[in-house]
RNA sequence: CGCGGGGUAGAGCAGUUUGGUAGCUCGUCAGGCUCAUAACCUGAAGGUCGUUGGUUCAAAUCCAGCCCCCGCACCCA
């Protein structure tokens, strides 16, 4: 029964190119999910985009000396193309600046506002004059109140380890540019009232079954440490500008007299970049010819209409279990909630962190210029991080891609396609009959392959890329036993069934390996003289058919195998080449 | 008592939600095959599932305590 699944994976920030753990922790994860049910003929949204505002962004374009809106489409360009290179397969890559959002994003707070979830609280903060900015908690650095630490953030002493408020710490100074010149302000802002909404979440979430231990376990720590308001705004240029006049408006209505003037404010971060799934949907639908076309996904006739999943990095997971879901119910609009939500854990870099200042890792532009994205594809999937910190090495890259796809899938196809060159060149030697057909071949790989659909519709990748790679194994195995080479000096009929039934092999793999490795699944079909399109793939629940092939369809040899093997000299170069610098 | 994650064969991990003969990859050893990218396939050795106690006919899995390891500066998910 064709279902609607919305997915989204987390909007990877703008400030620069991500590396691999970011990509394993949401975007591809998703985009397999998305292929497989799409491949299953669901109608899928698999929507994602760049989340531009905030501190780090402004930084990131003045260190880059560009006016910030040039920088943040550059990188975006940047980022799309990489995804792009990746396979990708989103719906629509949007942004967070994008004029739709800044609407969505307004309108989301009108709602708040006028259901009275938003409160005005004064904060203060310091302000650097010679940055010309206020300065976010840990870009405020001076001495440790405690230990005398002369470097001490905002928000925690790295030589004591307390955490401290900005305000605490002796001579303070602005991170950015050393400038002592900083001085408190306070300055008013507005705030969301989690306690007022924590009610209605509670509810909520106490129905949610489909989270994964982590992201209830995160979850959970936050409801259970109380849920405090927080602020969504910020004073800063770059952003989604908070409706001041409108405010004005809504309070004389109230004959509460006009808003002080506070100056400029913009949204946090945070309350802006969730939103960008509906708005990026909006910027899809305009693409498309209705207009009007997201509120199929984003406001439902009924909630169980549409499926919506979305990936994540654990860092991430406090943001959509709870804060994103109280905004929606706070606007007290049929928004579609979120049914479950994927959690990734870390991916780390030869034991230790993936760094962008020390050059530490590898980061997405630089796997792309390495090898083929189906090497990274294959090798991430199978060693994601879906329940614990997974370590990236090259030595298990290249041991992965060697024994998976080089020797066992690889080889396989080649094996097969030698075989049917030098006996029957090049064409399928005969159409299966009931009498022919290996029952016992076709059962176990009926087996995998319902628990690869199994795996994937239950999103738990690992799982299915055992699955998968069985699979692939029962190949191997199957042209061992049957050894054909020997079968056609005596039996060419025999010999040429055993064959067929390798072909057959060959495009259920294609079928199956699909959402994972799109580009070699591709390459397989080109093997096998078929044009699929994409869209058109056979969905992997019923892929298994050995009589799909009839008697004297040509196929062809390719120049190059599938993959080419990762030498054992170039690890080392490699290894050392990005570990970083000191 | 800061927070979070983890402790399962030599290494890296799955299995823990829904208790029921402990599994995968690499490595080691033996065998088969020689169509194939010095590839493939089969078999074996190797584990008191961190530890103590509890619940149960039955615990890697549930409960309680304890021990050990990792992350929590910038960057960054």
């Amino acid at each position: 029964m064709a279902k609607k699944y919305l997915i989204t994976s987390a909007l990877p920030y703008i400030n620069g190119v991500k590396h691999l753990g970011n990509l394993i922790g949401s975007m591809l994860p998703a985009d397999v999910y998305a292929r497989f049910l799409r491949q299953e003929g669901h109608e899928v949204l698999y929507v994602c985009g760049t989340d531009e505002h905030g501190t780090p962004a402004e930084l990131a374009a003045q260190e880059a000396d560009a006016p910030i809106e040039r920088y943040c489409q550059d990188m975006h360009e940047l980022q799309k193309r990489i995804y792009e290179g990746f396979d990708i397969a989103f719906d629509f890559f949007g942004r967070s600046s994008s004029s739709s959002n800044h609407e969505f994003t307004t309108s989301v707070f009108k709602d708040l506002y006028v259901q009275g979830f938003i409160e005005e609280k004064y904060i203060k903060q310091y302000y650097s004059f010679d940055d010309q900015r206020f300065l976010p908690d840990r870009y405020v650095e001076g001495t440790c109140p405690r230990c005398g630490y002369a470097r001490a953030r905002g928000d925690q002493c790295d030589g004591c380890g307390v955490l401290l408020d900005p305000e605490e710490l002796l001579n303070p100074y602005s991170a950015i540019s050393r400038s002592l010149n900083i001085a408190l302000q306070e300055t008013k802002h507005y705030f969301l009232n989690l306690p007022k909404i924590e009610g209605e979440l509670l509810v909520w979430i106490e129905q949610q079954k489909n989270w994964s231990d982590i992201v209830k376990g995160i979850e959970k720590k936050w409801i259970s440490e109380g849920l405090q308001a927080r602020c969504i705004t910020r004073d800063l240029k770059w952003g989604i500008r908070v409706p001041l006049e409108w405010i004005t408006d809504q309070k004389a209505l109230k004959g509460e007299g006009a808003e002080e003037n506070i100056g400029e404010k913009v949204f946090y971060v945070w309350f802006d970049a969730p939103n960008a799934y509906v708005s990026i949907t909006q910027d899809w639908a305009k693409t498309d010819k209705d207009a009007e076309a997201w509120k199929a996904w984003w406001l439902p006739k009924k909630q169980d209409d549409v499926f919506y999943v979305q990936f994540m990095a654990k860092d991430n997971v406090p943001f959509h279990a709870v804060f994103w879901p109280g905004i929606l119910l706070g606007t007290c609009k049929p928004y579609k909630m979120v049914d479950d939500i994927k959690g990734f854990h870390w991916l780390t870099y030869d034991k230790g962190k993936f760094s962008t200042s020390l050059k530490r890792g590898i980061f997405t532009d630089t796997a792309l210029e390495l090898y083929p994205a189906d090497y990274w594809r294959y090798y991430l999937l199978a060693n994601c991080p879906e329940s614990a910190d997974s370590d990236f090495t090259f030595e298990s890259f290249a041991a992965t891609v060697n024994k998976d796809l080089a020797d066992i899938l690889g080889n396989f196809a080649n094996r097969t396609l030698v075989l049917l060159e030098k006996y029957f060149d090049l064409k399928v030697p005969a159409a299966l009959s009931e009498k022919t057909l290996d029952a016992g071949l076709v059962s176990k790989c009926q087996s995998l392959i319902t628990e690869i659909a199994q795996a994937l519709e239950a999103r738990r990748f690992r799982a299915a890329m055992t699955a998968l790679r069985s699979l692939w194994v029962l190949g191997n195995g199957y042209i061992t036993e049957k050894e054909p080479w020997h079968v056609l000096k005596t039996d060419k009929d025999g010999g040429g069934i055993i064959l067929t039934h390798c072909v057959h092999l060959l495009r259920i793999f294609a079928l199956a390996s699909a959402p994972f490795i799109p580009a070699t699944s591709q390459k397989i079909f080109g093997l096998l003289q078929e044009n699929v399109d994409r869209t058109q793939l056979v969905p992997i629940s019923k892929a298994v058919d050995f009589q799909y092939f009839s008697e004297g369809h040509r196929l062809q040899k390719g120049d190059d195998f599938l993959f080419a093997k990762i030498d054992p000299s170039v690890v080392q170069s490699l290894t050392q080449l990005y570990a970083g610098q000191e």
